[in-house]
DNA sequence: GCGAGGACTTAGTAACGAGTGG
DNA sequence: CCACTCGTTACTAAGTCCTCGC
């Protein structure tokens, strides 16, 4: 407990203002800064205190919808005690929205002198020294020792001093970026109020986004269907088509949208040889793009392609989906690249990139805006590189320390529940939540996001309380994807948060005097680069770790992996990690359910049999009755559709009675093979609608530390590749001669 | 000290294509 | 062999966290 006297003033007058007064007037501050703590020394910690599975909760029912949870929206007007407004001020910050023709500098200037691009006129090199041997510097093809490593094999775990330098690069060489091909129009019109409006290739461009996307759920929402007419209707200024087309509800995009389905039909129609010549199409290009020499050593772009225009897919209820992405030019791409390296010719004819920097510090290659969000986008190195398995690696390293730190921190946080100060005690429920529950840490949003929340900006509406000490959340979590769980918490936990919401109106912030700044400020005076999101690591790995060391000791390779997947899927859930109900999802439980019943069938026919035989003497056999799927009747002049359409007839007929004869020890072995048949089908069943709306992958690739994985493989013989797909096997390279004695908490550097 | 925005990680989904079972 | 499933990859949106500039 931290006395006044250690704070700031500027603390001490918030407190005095809050201290102990559950005040329903109380309003936020503007200063939410938290009070520096005395360092927490480091200890080591027994296996107490595991996060919670959410299936273990009380009501593990979770479900996913693409509206509110509660229903409704929160009351601007009233309950609004957000920071908001952040983008739409920003954007009009920039003069007229557009960089073109004015190379700009992006905001942060790069330490070493940047170079506004001025027609590829190579910078701060004197022209034709200290160039790389050749014209487009990419020449001295590092021997690639790689096994389709995205490194060139350069095994920098092996190294010393890996990671930690501000500075990321000393030499980048590149040959630039891709651009997306300029629109060839289709010249299929517009139908608007059953006549036939022809449209000039930028309205056209943008009809067809839409036509692309009729058959899916967002053309059925108000806000993407009304921002798409917005920004269509602006595309015909200046053309007849802008005096006519004034309703979505009279646009009949059927011509465009069929020219769409056609293209597609013969895209997937295409010879093999024809696919061929277009992957290899593909291919050449890439061998340009797809490798940047970093340091001299070959390495793997994660994508060297701007992003193509289309329509923005908002998730969730986004004030923005259906707003028209425009086609990005040469002009609005910053190229970061070495000082020495050439400077990539631009690909677009009478073009010229916006500008060209020399930023060591940062890892992306290639930058720009994008104008709908305001986002920047980069181009960055693939998963493999070395720059993004240096800092996989660093996050991992990062969320072991922390459990040196864990009792302490946790102690603390139990403690701080009876703090003077309501900051203190703000704070010290909100990191129980994230510790207990892996929340999110839940950001300030803009307006102009869809309204999803974590942690710190969880609102009242977003929790129910049942005594003595269960909570019921439910909000809408990153991707507007539900959070709903229900789970008992500790007492003094209990209280507080119930105190923290008296009186307050539903759209009011449970935590009004946390910030996520003053959070992290606070846990990085526990531990050096701690931050919320290192819980959420943490808690995942350790998880895993724990729940795998009670593999049973008799299970086949099959089963392991099985075995996997169900703590894979703890993980998961602890994390929300959800994914949309596979659209055929009730039809193959269907057809697995039949399966199941001729199974059983099947296998009473058997036992029938078996007390049948009992009866009679030794040696004898008895009949059965087994009953067979009809064959479908194939003849040579059959069309595909033809044969589908009688696969599909003989599958659906009555099946048909057949007579088999079995002997005893037939019977016995086959009554055993079926059982087993029986079960894996049970199981089989089990687990796919256990996972319907469960996303392991986002645990795997994300979450688990990598070395826990592979020492598990390696102690239980099992193949890798049953666990990590090739892509993640590259991605992570160095995990991948762990020894079988790992332990995500045990022997990490610190 | 604060807000804006830069840099990077984390996320779900659509498209693709390899494997598989009838 | 062929259709269908299912795992994988590609794509890009949406978070986190920190730095920078006022």
């Amino acid at each position: 407990m931290n006395s006044d006297s250690d704070e700031p003033l500027s603390n001490r007058y918030s407190r005095s203002m809050s201290d102990n007064d559950e005040d329903e007037d109380e309003l936020p501050l503007a200063q939410r800064r938290m009070p520096k703590r005395q360092q927490v020394s480091p200890a080591h910690s027994d296996d107490s205190d595991l996060p919670i599975s959410r299936l273990n909760t009380s009501n593990g029912k979770r479900s996913r919808s693409n509206h509110t949870p509660n229903g409704h929206q929160r009351d601007t007007t009233t309950g609004n005690h957000r920071k908001r407004q952040r983008t739409s001020a920003s954007s009009a910050s920039i003069p007229n929205g557009k960089m073109s023709g004015v190379k700009r500098e992006p905001k942060s200037q790069p330490k070493t002198e940047p170079v506004l691009g001025h027609r590829h006129t190579a910078v701060n090199a004197e022209p034709g020294t200290h160039r790389v041997p050749n014209g487009n510097g990419m020449s001295q093809d590092a021997p690639d020792r790689s096994n389709g490593a995205s490194n060139g094999g350069y095994r920098w775990w092996d190294e010393k001093n890996m990671g930690g330098n501000k500075l990321k690069w000393s030499t980048l060489v590149h040959n630039g970026v891709v651009f997306p091909p300029e629109y060839v129009p289709h010249n299929k019109p517009l139908i608007y109020k059953e006549s036939t409006i022809s449209l000039g290739p930028a309205a056209e461009e943008i009809a067809t986004f839409y036509a692309e996307k009729l058959g899916t759920d967002y053309v059925k929402r108000p806000k993407f269907n009304a921002n798409f007419f917005e920004d269509f209707r602006a595309s015909m200024k200046g053309t007849p088509a802008y005096a006519i087309v004034k309703k979505l509800e009279h646009c009949d995009f059927s011509l465009i949208h069929q020219h769409v389905e056609e293209y597609r039909r013969a895209k997937k129609a295409m010879s093999q040889e024809e696919k061929q010549a277009k992957k290899k199409l593909e291919e050449e290009l890439a061998s340009k793009y797809l490798y940047a020499y970093v340091d001299g050593r070959k390495e793997k772009l994660g994508s060297y392609k701007i992003e193509p225009p289309g329509l923005f897919m908002g998730r969730g209820d986004h004030p923005k989906q259906g707003k028209v992405k425009k086609r990005i030019y040469p002009e609005e791409v910053t190229i970061n690249i070495g000082e020495d390296a050439a400077i990539p010719e631009c690909p677009m004819p009478g073009h010229h990139w916006g500008a060209i920097v020399h930023k060591h510090d940062v890892t992306w290659v290639c930058y720009w805006k994008e104008r709908v969000t305001n986002q920047a986008k980069y181009l960055w190195f693939a998963a493999g590189s070395t720059f993004k398995g240096m800092s996989d690696h660093a996050k991992f390293e990062k969320a072991r320390k922390l459990h040196k730190y864990i009792d302490n921190i946790r102690r603390d946080y139990r403690n701080d529940w009876k703090a003077k100060s309501k900051e203190v005690r703000q704070r010290a429920v909100a990191m129980y939540l994230i510790d207990k529950l892996a929340l999110r840490v839940g950001n300030e949003k803009g307006d102009d996001e869809a309204d999803t929340v974590g942690c710190c900006s969880l609102r009242v509406e977003h929790i129910k309380f049942h005594p003595p000490s269960t909570i019921e959340l439910n909000f809408l979590g990153k991707d507007s994807i539900e959070y709903r769980n229900t789970v008992e918490i500790e007492r003094l936990a209990f209280e507080a948060l119930k105190l923290f919401c008296r009186g307050k109106r539903p759209g009011d912030e449970v935590f009004h005097r946390l910030s996520v700044q003053g959070l992290n400020d606070y846990l990085k005076s526990s531990m050096d680069g701690l931050s919320a999101k290192v819980f959420r690591t943490y808690n995942a790995s350790i998880t895993l770790d724990r729940l795998l060391q009670e593999t049973p000791s008799d299970m086949t390779p099959d089963e392991l992996v099985v075995y996997f997947n169900k703590q894979n899927k703890e993980v998961a859930i602890l994390c929300n990690h959800q994914r949309s109900l596979p659209k055929t999802h009730e039809a193959q439980m269907q057809k697995m359910d039949k399966k199941k019943n001729e199974i059983i069938e099947w296998l009473e026919e058997l036992k029938r049999g078996k007390s049948a035989l009992k009866r009679l003497k030794a040696g004898s056999s008895v009949e059965l009755t087994k009953m067979r799927p009809e064959k479908p009747q194939f003849t040579e002049d059959m069309t595909r559709e033809q044969r589908a359409e009688e696969r599909k007839r003989a599958n659906e007929a009555p099946r048909i009675s057949t007579s088999v004869k079995r002997n005893l020890t037939q019977l016995e072995t086959e009554i055993i093979k079926v059982e087993a048949r029986l079960s894996k089908t049970e199981s089989t069943m089990i687990m796919k609608d256990d996972l319907k709306t469960v996303a392991l992958g986002t645990s795997k690739i994300n979450y688990i530390d990598p070395r826990i994985v592979v020492a598990w493989c390696k102690k239980h013989d099992i193949q890798i590749e049953k666990i990590f797909p090739k892509t993640l096997q590259v991605k992570f390279a160095w995990a991948m001669e762990t020894s079988e004695d790992f332990r995500f908490y045990e022997g990490m550097v610190s």
